[in-house]
DNA sequence: CTGTTAGCGCTTTCAG
DNA sequence: CTGAAAGCGCTAACAG
């Protein structure tokens, strides 16, 4: 039952050919240096035989794995698998195939991974949601593995990324807050060690006198983490602060989840008394009550992006690149405008 | 920079040892039948050159690889994510590494991906939401490669599986309509190639006497995916009918959902008119309107435990095995007591 | 165009 | 307890 696996010397030994010319053979690169006939002989015995080359031995031998590491914070995270499902569909279609790791965001255990992964001899890391100084990155990228940043990026550009415009996407959101009467906005910043926390609250910042928007420093609550508990703690923080506000911009849907909570654990209506804006538009959030208003980024795309980038950097394109995608915004129930009466 | 990789040769001289002796002084297994002033030594030494063990050259010699392949339908499909995290850090925590494929459900990719995984030397294999008779799966299996499927099984006991107790959950749920009044209570079953499609809808049928559940096949749609799209599909066919019902008992959360989406269509209020049940628990249905009542299973553990079995039948445990695990009852809003005067 | 040779880095007999 | 030797399956010079 356990049949023996058919290696390359048997399919040469039933070809009557020697096996590094089967191996010319199946190479599609080397294909064109053999015989026509024989390539055709090889191949059928070869597929007749259901011969399937060993992946270790090919591995040894050229150090290549055709595996590339994706390491994200947690999967369970609705944001990440569209992203690695861009990343393993790319990947897949060049016969690459994706090794996954899940961080928790803790540095030590990422180091851990990627040693890891290392050791397995990935040809490639694909990393989600790093840290501004991310050293793990850094180290991996300088130790000469191609490394592409996903979803955030390092400040050090010498490492590959492909992030969205955030100035665009917080611009789109202001603007529409704006445009609905609302004056007063107040915002739960994302954490300031991301590159993405940093960006859209420095974006919000920029904004802020152009478009009119109250500056009241009593108004920006700082979260530690994008997660739905930190975006109730900040809502709890934002009304003991007693600054009144008519809308909140949150630096991601999960943040905007949990103020969601905590504003209906105090009756305060969404939208009715406070509009809400999020931002990623993660799968679920356009069934919530009230759908959220949000900024759509592209997952997937970025994923397939990643992908792309990493397989350049493999065949060797030298320089690390940078791709920046564009964001829509989602205009559903969470934001109102407000009635004249209300505006202040 | 790109500094060449440090072996067990470079250890061996350095410790002025056999390259052997490194390789027994560092397995924990052959550790005991080297001097153990040696075994420190080059422990000591293979740290301080920073020796990681080539994985190809072990995978070539050893013929394991110490990687599992991990299929899912789709990981964007949110019930995925937890099991597939259940599935790597059990595995992180032997030293495994979990490569992940996608299917779409689609039995030719997941063909390709179980070759491609097989190619490179996986040493098992974790298959989740397999058809009954999944010709794959089975093949692997038979041809000597341990695998467990998650979430659903095979009708074959052959292959180790890891599922729920689904006619507990049915029972539970069903209880629960009936405690609350209901008795003409309507059903979208799942597709019944799946063990969960099937044996829920028989749990249903089997109970549906015994707590006094109308017996009429127009309650009755079948939905040809677990899917929102299908889920929406199988309301309308109830409704076009015209047989009452005041409560809809779905195979799954997405079915649920799409169900709920077009009573929201057709202003049937739910639980007002209607009460809705879901199946999985997955992530997000406590949060979207009206919160969902539905059966909690346990996606994490189904991952850890897939793990463990993968695991024991690895090292040998020849048998295959299969794990039930318990369901329990999440009560939320989209359930509610008849008033008497509706009770039929 | 094809065969020969060597060796990737590791584990595992087999001697000693 | 340790060294020597062989070889896992493959590719990449190098001859011919």
């Amino acid at each position: 039952m356990t049949r023996k696996r058919v290696t390359l010397r048997d399919v040469a030994a039933a070809a009557g050919v020697h096996a590094s010319t089967v191996s010319r053979a199946l190479d599609p690169r080397t294909r064109a240096r053999v015989n026509a006939a024989v390539v055709q002989r090889v191949v059928e015995i070869s597929e007749r035989l259901g011969y399937r080359p060993n992946a270790a031995a090919y591995s040894l031998r050229t150090s290549r794995s055709r595996t590339i590491g994706v390491i994200v914070p947690d999967i369970e995270n609705p944001i990440f698998p569209p992203m690695v499902r861009g990343v393993e569909r790319t990947l897949l279609a060049h016969g690459y195939y994706a090794i996954l790791g899940n961080t928790d965001g803790d540095q030590a255990r990422e180091h851990m991974l990627v040693k890891g992964f290392t050791a397995r001899g990935i040809d490639g890391l694909v990393l989600a949601s790093v840290n501004r100084e991310d050293r793990v990155a850094r180290d991996a990228a300088l130790g000469g593995t191609p490394v592409v940043t996903v979803n955030r990026r390092l400040d050090d550009p010498t490492v590959s990324s492909v992030v969205h415009m955030e100035d665009s996407g917080v611009l789109r959101a202001l603007t529409h807050l704006v445009s609905l009467g609302h004056r007063r906005i107040a915002v739960i910043a994302g954490p300031q060690d991301t590159s993405t926390g940093a960006e859209r609250l420095e974006s919000f910042l920029r904004h802020r006198e152009t478009l009119g928007i109250a500056d009241d420093p009593r108004l920006i609550a700082f979260a530690g983490a994008y997660s739905e508990g930190e975006g109730e703690r900040c809502l709890e923080e934002l009304i003991v602060r007693r600054a009144p506000f008519t809308a909140i911009f949150c630096a991601n849907d999960r943040l905007a989840i949990g103020a969601l909570a905590a504003l209906g654990r105090r009756n305060v209506a969404c939208p009715g008394d406070v509009s809400v804006v999020g931002y990623n538009d993660m799968p679920m959030v356009d069934r919530i009550h009230p759908p959220l208003t949000t900024v759509r980024v592209q997952q997937y795309q970025m994923g397939v992006e990643a992908a792309a980038i990493l397989l350049a950097m493999i065949d060797g394109a030298g320089e690390a690149r940078h791709a920046v995608l564009p964001v829509e915004l989602v205009i559903r129930g969470s934001t109102r405008a407000l009635a004249a009466a209300e505006a202040g």
